[in-house]
RNA sequence: GCCGCUUUAGCUCAGUUGGUAGAGCACGUCAUUCGUAAUGACGGGGUCAGGUGUUCGAGUCACCUAAGCGGCACCA
């Protein structure tokens, strides 16, 4: 059996190997250098131990910290290791669960023991001096193959129910590995399950390279009805360097964060008395009226009629759309009743009819759209509404402008057949390509949200609604991985596939902003119809549709992305007038009234104050420009011309300044 | 809703083992007219989130409620 083997390597060359090989022989026969840089080998692509023995001709690659994306994720998994074994050894009683990589780290799900509670910040410190001292042990990380009822039965011996669990529900048949911390077998030996691969050893870990960051509690297995783990995450890198850079990205996050930024520069604020509600201020209703005009600028030529309907609706309305059933919790409920405030009983009767507040503007389209009698002529029909909407979110969901409990959508329904439906589906993504590209979006990703567990409707009418929706995407060509393109099963709507488009927030989170949706159960439900060209009623199909998705949301998103530095059109305070001395007051009215007669949002600034001071407060508060005027800009005629962003001034005639800003201040659909 | 943490002046925060509150900025008054990121002096301002309890005494300890923060779950 002492056959040979061929192994090419990435250079193309072949070594022979003995059969059963490993990766570390290879590197070994390479040169020491590389046995010591080599974390793990890519055999036939697939990333595999450096002790795994390998059993016929490969590709074979050996991944050092050169592979970054391998190298991390290869870290990162070992971190998560490492951290299990360290809580294990100091809270004896805790059972661990799993725990994986994230994109800047990893973290681990316990189940606390019982005379224990769950893990706080100030576990932290203690557990991370453990993982340093596992890692400084530099112990083998050794891979074992056990019989399932062997790796079952150990796990219930150590009274690790959830290992216990997991380990009989793991799809297949087939053994389990298992990883020893070394050694293995031995005292001193921690054991996990897991698939691997992993480092050679701990050692392989740079124990400055990672920082235990936060606590939480995570559902086992992500599902509410079960026991609350306590999870621990931490960020983890090959490097001090890299960890130190990627902290510094987080502080520099921070920074732009709207709900501070909002407070900074007077936008916007929210208070207990209102959670969830948006207190609006004069400067952030200003970026929210310019992107509702440019929305409606937007809206019309495309062939939307906007329409306005009821905040409140009878409780029956939303019995019929299947809202009642679904979200009744989650909508404000009102009595459809005068209380009589003499009376001492109750104020509202159990028999009192039941209003709710609109979670959603659909149902009262439809009901416009049954007015009359429409034709297949009339279809497509677009109908728009800057519509309002209530939901009484879960608390614990509530963030800032990105989840609130009253929000604005840039609604939309379009009624139509089902032959208009990829026309239709095409141009709204190419309309939102271009609202997202107007107000600076270039990158976004495009997923579709297929049927959920509980939903109406057959499951043909699911096969074609989903069917429908793939093949719009791909007539517009955007079903590929650059647009981050997936299928989202079990995710979308009670009625309806959701095609959805997300944006990322300044610390990396995502978040869903537009929306299209080919539903075909709620003119059912709603019983709309259209006669067609045989004469006979037919249900069209309503798409539903948002491009911003929520006004809120999307100014929180905006706030984020600019940094609170908006393009002109979208600044709260476009301009400041500001005066050197008090001699240049009367021109700098005229300056004023010369750039609001222009329609730039202009402030003036004539406190007996240094310029220094002025310059210093609007580049803060974060105003397009500041013009400034003094004796000299006074007799000339003249103003100083500075860009609040850049710092760059440039003195020139006011005309001049006014016409510069008024280009600069057009929104892009009018340029 | 669940887990953990937080809540002191308009904002950012200090307040040691329980002995009835402090700074910087902001705000007000006065002086300063000073050419591109903080002029100076003086002054006003707090039922320490709300409630209940323990205590001679609570910003400090316990419990309850609310909101906020970080996750989880949810997101029509």
């Amino acid at each position: 059996m002492s056959e040979l083997i061929h192994l090419t390597l990435p250079d193309g060359s072949v070594r022979e190997m003995p059969r059963g090989t490993t990766g570390a022989d290879v590197a070994a026969a390479i040169g020491p250098g590389l046995l010591k840089a080599a974390l793990a080998a890519r055999v036939d692509g697939e990333i595999v131990d450096l002790s795994r023995p390998i059993e016929q001709d490969a590709r074979l690659a050996l991944v050092t910290a050169k592979d970054e994306a391998d190298a991390l994720e290869l870290a990162r998994h070992d971190f998560a290791h490492v951290l299990a074994e360290a809580v294990q050894r100091l809270f004896p009683g805790t059972q661990i669960t799993f725990g994986p990589s994230t994109d800047d780290g990893f973290y681990y799900d316990f189940a606390p023991a019982p005379d224990r509670g769950p893990f706080t910040d100030d576990d932290l410190p203690a557990i991370e001096a453990e993982m340093r001292r596992i890692i400084a042990a530099d112990k083998p990380l050794v891979r074992q193959v056990w019989t399932r009822e062997a790796l079952i039965s150990r796990w219930q011996q150590q009274g690790e129910t959830f290992k216990a669990e997991w380990a009989a529900e793991l799809p297949g048949n087939e053994d389990l590995t298992v990883y020893w911390s070394g050694p293995a077998d031995a005292e001193g030996g921690w054991l996990d399950m897991c698939r691997g691969p992993h480092l050679p050893s701990t050692g392989k870990l740079d124990p400055s390279a990672f920082k235990l960051t936060r606590v939480s509690g995570a559902y086992w297995r992500g599902d509410q009805k079960n026991a609350m783990l306590s999870r621990i995450y931490g960020t983890g890198w090959l490097t001090k360097k890299q960890l130190d850079a990627h902290m510094t990205r987080l502080e520099e996050a921070a920074k732009r964060d709207h709900r501070k930024l909002g407070a900074e520069m007077d936008l916007f604020h929210l208070q207990a008395e209102a959670h969830g509600s948006v207190f609006w201020h004069p400067r952030g209703f200003v970026i929210y009226r310019a992107l509702e005009a440019y929305m409606r600028r937007r809206l019309d030529p495309a062939g939307y009629l906007e329409v306005k309907t009821p905040q409140i609706m009878d409780a029956r309305q939303w019995e019929q759309s299947g809202h009642w059933g679904k979200y009744r919790e989650n909508m404000f409920v009102i009595p459809d009743e005068v209380p009589n405030v003499d009376d001492d009983g109750p104020v509202v009767s159990n028999d009192a009819d039941w209003m709710a507040l609109k979670p959603m503007n659909c149902p009262a389209h439809v009901l416009i759209f049954r007015q009359g009698i429409k034709s297949y002529r009339d279809l497509p029909l677009r109908l728009a509404e800057m519509g309002c909407c209530h939901r009484n979110e879960p608390h614990g969901a509530l963030h800032g402008l990105m989840r609130v409990r009253q929000f604005t959508q840039d609604d939309g329904h379009i009624f139509c057949r089902e032959d208009q439906i990829v026309a239709e589906v095409a141009a709204f993504c190419d309309l939102l390509d271009v609202v997202y590209k107007d107000l600076g979006f270039s990158d976004y990703a495009i997923k579709l949200a297929l049927r959920p567990e509980k939903r109406f409707g057959t499951d043909a009418m699911w096969d074609w609604s989903e069917q429908s929706m793939r093949d719009a995407v791909a007539a517009t060509g955007r079903n590929t991985p650059e647009w981050g393109w997936e299928e989202l099963p079990g995710e979308g709507a009670f009625y309806a596939p959701k095609l959805e488009f997300h944006l990322t927030d300044a610390i990396g989170r995502t978040w869903q902003v537009g929306t299209i949706q080919t539903d075909t159960v709620l003119p059912e439900r709603l019983d709309a119809s259209y006669v067609a060209e045989d004469g006979a009623r037919h249900r069209p199909v309503m798409l539903h549709r948002a491009i911003l998705g929520s006004y809120e949301r999307f100014i929180g998103i905006l706030i984020e992305h600019y940094a609170g530095r908006f393009p002109l059109w979208l600044a709260p305070v476009q301009a400041v007038v500001a005066t050197i001395v008090s001699d240049a007051d009367s021109f700098a009215g005229n300056v004023l009234a010369a750039l609001q007669k222009a329609g730039i949002r202009t402030e003036s600034d004539l406190r007996n104050e240094k310029i220094n001071l002025k310059v210093r407060e609007h580049s803060l508060t974060k105003a397009g420009y500041m013009l400034v005027v003094g004796r000299r800009e006074a007799e000339e005629g003249t103003v100083a011309l500075r860009n609040l962003a850049g710092g760059e001034q440039r003195v020139m005639p006011l005309a001049e300044a006014v016409a510069l800003l008024k280009a600069e201040a057009t929104p892009p659909d009018l340029r």
